[in-house]
DNA sequence: TCTGTATATGTCGTTATTTACATATGTTTG
DNA sequence: CAAACATATGTAAATAACGACATATACAGA
């Protein structure tokens, strides 16, 4: 079993998913995933049984399966979240622009971060609307650490926490842009 | 050409390196790439006039290949640079466990947020000391937007800020288990 | 009315990445 | 004194991931 089948094993386990869901999930955990990755891999581990699956005929929408975890997939998960962790992979091609950034001009670079500014902060809004939903409907068990909440809580408030610390960065980076601009003066 | 080798020109644009330096390099900046992958890589941009290497021979160690950007590199990296820059993938298996961190007892996960704490102390550490070489290096330099220094600095400073809001939310978190512990006595 | 978007799942060919194999020498640590 | 680690580059096979193709329905907006 790879990595994603494990992630996909974590994201199920606190509730049943469709394919499309958790391919929305992933992407709001920046463990970004396509659809075409995520789908087969599903067939195969319903195949080793460590996914059950309901089919669900809807009418005016496509038909859809949602994945429900078994005990055997509970188990395999269980193993997964007691092994080392590798260390994390980032891959962010904004920033490693940034590194060769003086290749080009002044305003380009500055309007370059100002979008990634304006991204990070529409993120951090919907990011904060989601957040709140959580410990609204929640608000007790994301204090339980049994609960099946906890853990999706505390994951989503260190993205939430990234994204605004990705904003004071940029406009770090922007003030010593406007800096440099006024000794050139 | 790909993404991996935009990278490598971009690190490389501040100075020539290795092709074992620059997997360090892409080691220290969360981009982990494998020699495997690195060096056919450069290989292949040096092919297409993007790179050239100086073959340097060494005494008791092997031999090496210092790699330098060329104009058409640089052009090419410009390009790169200018255009759209997909968000950011986190591949971080150790939050993506805390999802599911519910089903392993209480001890134990405390122990392996405290593990994780511990790595990333020692990478703020690390990473701290990197920090002060350059400031203490190019002190005047990073201020200067258009220094070779100044990408690298801000780059490596957002990697700092990231790690240590890292063991924040370890402690946040450890905090809440205990809390939680104490409510349970 | 046409276009785009959302819902929903799937396959297939190509590309990216990892793991393992391969070699060579000096230094450090137990 | 042996084993592990650092330096340094490379290839080959296997796996992971992406982009494009494919299908079907409903709804919103231009």
């Amino acid at each position: 079993m790879n990595t994603l089948g494990y992630v996909l094993l974590s994201i199920i386990s606190v509730r049943p998913y469709t394919g499309y869901e958790l391919v929305q999930i992933m992407a709001a955990a920046s463990w970004k995933a396509k659809h075409s990755q995520v789908y087969p891999l599903l067939s195969k581990l319903e195949q080793q049984s460590l996914l059950t699956f309901e089919y669900v005929e809807q009418m005016g929408k496509p038909n859809k399966k949602i994945y429900s975890i078994t005990e055997k997939g509970e188990e395999a998960l269980i193993d997964w979240i007691k092994s080392d962790s590798p260390e994390p992979i980032i891959r962010d091609e904004f920033l490693m622009k940034i590194y060769a950034m003086r290749l080009i001009d002044m305003n380009m670079a500055k309007s370059l971060i100002e979008k990634r500014l304006a991204i990070f902060e529409e993120k951090v809004t919907s990011r904060e609307a989601t957040l709140q939903a959580i410990e609204k409907k929640h608000q007790e068990k994301i204090k339980d650490i049994t609960s099946k909440q906890f853990g999706r809580y505390v994951f989503f408030k260190r993205r939430h926490q990234m994204e605004k610390e990705e904003i004071l960065w940029c406009k770090w980076v922007l003030s010593l842009i406007d800096d440099y601009s006024k000794t050139k003066e």
